[in-house]
DNA sequence: TGCATTGTGTAGATTGTCTACATGGACGTG
DNA sequence: CACGTCCATGTAGACAATCTACACAATGCA
């Protein structure tokens, strides 16, 4: 019955535990517990259940909670409505992304927006993708997947596609390949390789490399930075698979560039967002500013390669 | 922001004045005001007028109230979901109906319905047929209208079509008419008419007759209520336009129906409901209990004609 | 000019929700 | 196996929000 309860239903739902729904919500951990205790009360019928020293949603709960995320939705686009009415963006929006997108978007996204938008971002680096668990706590999350692969449908969030980005073979400078306009699979059987950590999204790539050209790939190094990994390319300890707009950045030249053919080769950047923050007018705003800063980006290297 | 006093101005756009919420959501007018004004000072620009001593919303708070009943909807749909949950259809259900669809439905429905669901029942002369206004009032409006003609589309109400019931000519026994399988305007001119009241939908239909035929009808009295008319008819003191599937209750074998062809001659008969009230359970219980209830008394009738 | 009606202020009561603190169970560890 | 930690949940009192009761101003109607 009461929206405020049911929204806490749903944060629970979200982040698990009461502690948590408590600290989000600027609450004690008491009248969190005594306000789903009315609830409860309210509906008939247990919501949740004790497991361990925890809570865990029931069956009905959960059902509950989803259709009180749909009630958000509709609040979100009644306050959105006013904002728009007053020409007021409200409230300030938060953002993680992972480091290479920041760079490549957030500086350009922060010019469009002025100074009446506060944008207050953070840099997160996924180790195994949880990115949809990000977005219980920040309003836009920035995450990365492989093309058709679709790793966060379905948990009900808000998915807006940015840009796809291809990954193309970084080389050093004087490489035997640099000289080609691109590579296939099979001439990159042999070369030292500098990988990515384990679970990271790129290997799937690695791993249709090998498939395709049907040897196996040696793997040298394995990190998760980006700029290390270039650093080791152009100390020409090996090759990698690098992202096309974000690569070179500290050393401008000393890294070359080679669209990887025979294999889709490309990541897709995406905007993740909970339905009911994807409503309000200041979010709406930043994903607008950030999808052109997207094109603009996409728009600038195609005129580039386009030379 | 809060729900409560969107409610309250959703409340008020329907009812048009601070009284009339007031009493509707058992509060004083002292208490609406206040909150509104709250509303008002959260949402940061004038969102009613006074006018005359009353009150009318400005554009933004046609807008506000418009939104908030789409919260309205999807909290009426959480509740109803939990219903279901419970298999108890919670509250009781307010009906008002005109008297022939009431004397027609009612009875069957309330059987269907069974002891565990409260319906209360009303019924209203809608002079200048105003249905949507009781949908502020009630939880189930019995409307009817000519065929092709919405008169209340496009008001945010839910419009469920229950039934189209033909609108056949009534003659006493004995009358020249009688005999026939059936009329067609040219037949009946020069008739003497018992008519409705001015207004009433029945009233395009003797227009559609003069126009066809080319000649106007003499009306020689002017009444609401069916029964009277029927009653006039019997006792030969002129023919008129009568609902088949509600005629001849009182003296059965007294009143002779003949079908009109050559002129659409039906009306519709369909539920009117806010958007928010026919997501609830119960209400959407009541609802299925009118269908099946119509489909019946259409389908005896069928068979009834085919004998 | 009364008189009813409409919306709105003010003061105080009432209700509901939150915090602070204490309790009890579940888990891991020395 | 006792110990500390973590988690959810009770209890009592503080606090905030909302409502009622009443008074008042403005408008429209007889």
């Amino acid at each position: 019955m009461d929206v405020q309860r049911l929204e806490l239903l749903r944060e629970l739902a979200d982040r698990g535990s009461v502690t948590a729904v408590a600290l989000a919500t600027h609450r004690t951990p008491s009248a969190v517990s005594q306000q789903l205790k009315v609830l409860e009360r309210e509906a008939g019928l247990p919501l949740t259940q004790r497991q361990g020293r925890g809570l865990v949603l029931t069956s009905a709960g959960r059902a509950l909670a989803r259709s009180a995320a749909d009630v958000a939705v509709s609040l979100a686009k009644a306050t959105a409505l006013w904002d728009e009415f007053r020409n007021h963006a409200s409230g300030e929006v938060s953002l993680v992304t992972f480091p290479t997108a920041g760079q490549m978007l957030l500086p350009g996204v922060i010019k469009i927006l002025g100074p009446d938008l506060l944008l207050n971002c953070a840099d997160e680096d996924p180790e195994l993708s949880d990115f949809p668990a990000f977005t219980a706590e920040y309003d836009i999350v920035l995450a990365h997947s492989m093309s058709g692969q679709l790793s966060w449908a379905g948990r009900g969030l808000t998915v807006v596609p940015l840009m796809t980005e291809p990954l193309d073979v970084g080389l050093p400078v004087g490489h035997p390949l640099s000289d080609r306009a691109w590579v296939g699979p099979r001439d990159l059987i042999g070369e030292t390789w500098i990988g990515v950590t384990d679970g990271y999204p790129f290997e799937r790539i690695l791993h249709a490399i090998e498939q395709e050209a049907g040897a196996r790939l040696s793997m040298s190094q394995r990190f998760a930075d980006l700029a290390l990994i270039e650093s080791f390319v152009i100390a020409g300890l090996g090759i990698a698979l690098v992202p096309r707009y974000t690569s070179g950045g500290g050393q401008p030249g000393r890294l070359v560039l080679k669209p990887l053919r025979g294999i889709e080769s490309q990541r897709q950047i995406v905007a993740l967002m909970r339905p009911d923050r994807a409503e309000r007018l200041a979010v709406r705003t930043v994903i607008q500013a950030l999808q052109s800063e997207a094109a603009k980006v996409e728009q600038s290297h195609s005129t580039v390669t386009a030379r």
